[in-house]
DNA sequence: CCGGCACCTTGGAACGTTCCAAGCCCACTT
DNA sequence: AAGTGGGCTTGGAACGTTCCAAGGTGCCGG
């Protein structure tokens, strides 16, 4: 037996004596009101258990101080951080962070930003979404809104993207540096950020002067084992493997070590993304590093520069990657 | 420049020709509107890309149709399934699910439920809250509430949990048919859920006529990684380690490997969690399953008894997990 | 003693919906 | 020809806030 009516600001402006302004004028901390009349306000807020009701402030308000966000897969670790980048940046700017799912599907993503459209929040993070850009151009058109994890060409949003391109350039220099010059991409079709992944590795090789070995992978574990499998055959084999992300590495790791090579001696490995188990030390995966958390911070504040008015020009920012060696990667095998 | 003034249901009306309540008719999809009209207005809405606004509806609806869920970490992978499960089920009932995060933090955990509560949300999850029973126990009073990943004994607050017990049961039985004799399990102190698993898998022991070795270590890699140090100072040593969750048993399992043992052919090793990289086959960890997706239906279900009005009792469900055998469990070795 | 001013307090309008009671229209019955 | 009823449509009240213009009060200076 709940009871369903939660107190208004009538009930506490009764109880406390006053009026609904008044008591409408302690909930927002104006300065212009007696001490003595605050306390009694308060006080009846807190017998009452008194919330103000975010749905009638922000009728009149027209105005909610949420940021919404849309994020594709909660089931995606690369998400994690991001979305903390965005709640610390939204509450540091007053504004509370108000998260949805489309469970991977492309119209339920757009049935969540949807959502997010009715509650009329000031504006909308769209993490990787799935659907159409035809679908992404109209959001703007009532709230602004950014992308993060994916590139997008629709007019009116911004978009906030890690440095593929800066990525592999990166890993390949490492990988020279350690006197490495057969090296393979495993790279992801048509994942988001693969195809800047391979262009970057493909420039980065060639720009030092060596050959760009290059195999089709995917972004998943099993695409990983196929991918490495098709390395194997190989002639001559390359003597580092530079996989599209960290899962798909798993998959040439499992590989590699059946077929009996050790990692690093007599092959290295590197992925891309740093998800969590890539720091396991049973793992070590050496990889490229997104500034996750940075990515967030950096949505929020391109939202706020355009609800604050300050600016109305598309803007694209990219973030830059750094590489995080572990023990998958070494010199490699003398005879080479 | 975005226009901040979205069209209302009156300007819709207008360019229709019709009435507003005609309007909020057709956007219901009430039957008793003829077919002409309704077209027009679907046109207009159109047209203007209107789009109900939550806040008002909510207002005089007194229903949001909306569940809250404050999740402590989304970094936590045990949590994406769960949250999955939310959104299918609260989608099922026509309720949208609303995800809010403290980071971990106990007062922005509360700050987060305050959030939800000024939303007039018609029920709240609490994933694994970390703030206090006190605080927890407000939470009803406004509205139905149910708390997953921890158990409370706050009054008015629904709970769903993992049979941890059981799932000790499942691993002891498991290594006990294997042969092992001198298990060993390796605790997380005042980690959620812990103790259930260390005292179950004491019964379980004991249940057997075994003597349960425990050794102190937690839910980190660092803490398995001291308490497998622990481990192997142990006479007898055991000849299979039960950790308290998989991030923990891989801990374990480096510490095992660099002191030359082999897994499973020397010693086996379990974890708790199956979180998603026990199942790369490079690591292909034995651990316990929790229904994770299912504690987030039927956080939803019990939700929704209150919801409707169906239940005001207090209710506490648990649901089973499954073990999950892969490769770092065997036979103990011959000599034992 | 009065006017002015600062400070505090107030009622009413507005925000964008839904709900309700009532109205209109037309076909059908008697 | 009038009455009845059903199908469709409508205006106004209500939801719980904020904002605004205006109202009080008390103090100070002239």
């Amino acid at each position: 037996m709940a009871k369903r009516n939660a107190p208004t600001i009538l009930d506490v402006a009764e109880r406390a004596g006053v009026s609904k302004s008044l008591v409408s004028l302690v909930m927002r901390e104006s300065p212009n009101v007696s001490e003595d009349k605050r306390r009694a306000v308060l006080e009846a807020a807190r017998e009452l258990g008194y919330r103000p009701n975010a749905a009638a402030r922000s009728l009149v308000r027209q105005r909610t101080y949420l940021i919404g966000v849309m994020v594709s897969d909660f089931g995606n670790p690369f998400f994690s951080d991001l979305l903390e980048g965005v709640e610390e940046a939204a509450l540091l700017a007053g504004y509370r962070a108000l998260f949805n799912t489309g469970s991977r599907l492309p119209a339920r993503e757009v049935s969540a930003v949807d959502t997010l459209l009715q509650l009329r929040t000031d504006g909308i993070v769209l993490a990787s979404p799935r659907f159409e850009d035809r679908e992404l151009a109209k959001i703007p058109r009532s709230v602004p809104a950014v992308v993060v994890g994916k590139n997008t060409g629709a007019a009116g949003i911004d978009v906030v993207m890690n440095d593929d391109h800066h990525g592999s350039d990166l890993m390949v220099e490492h990988l020279v540096r350690l006197g490495h010059r057969r090296i393979a991409h495993l790279h992801a079709v048509p994942g988001a950020g693969a195809a800047a992944r391979l262009e970057g590795f493909i420039s980065a090789m060639t720009a030092r002067g060596l050959d760009p070995m290059v195999v089709e992978g995917g972004f998943t574990e099993a695409a990983g084992v196929a991918g490495a499998r098709a390395l194997l055959d190989l002639d001559p084999r390359p003597t580092a493997v530079f996989a599209a992300n960290d899962v798909a590495a798993m998959g040439v790791m499992r590989v590699l070590e059946s077929a009996g090579m050790r990692i690093p001696e007599d092959i290295s490995l590197a992925g891309y993304d740093n998800v969590d188990f890539a720091s396991l030390e049973h793992i070590g995966l050496t990889t490229v590093d997104q500034p996750r958390r940075q990515i967030g911070t950096m949505a929020v504040e391109l939202l706020l520069e355009r609800i604050n008015g300050s600016r109305s020009r598309r803007r694209r920012v990219t973030v830059e990657p750094t590489l995080i060696e572990r023990t998958t990667t070494g010199p490699p095998p003398p005879s080479d």
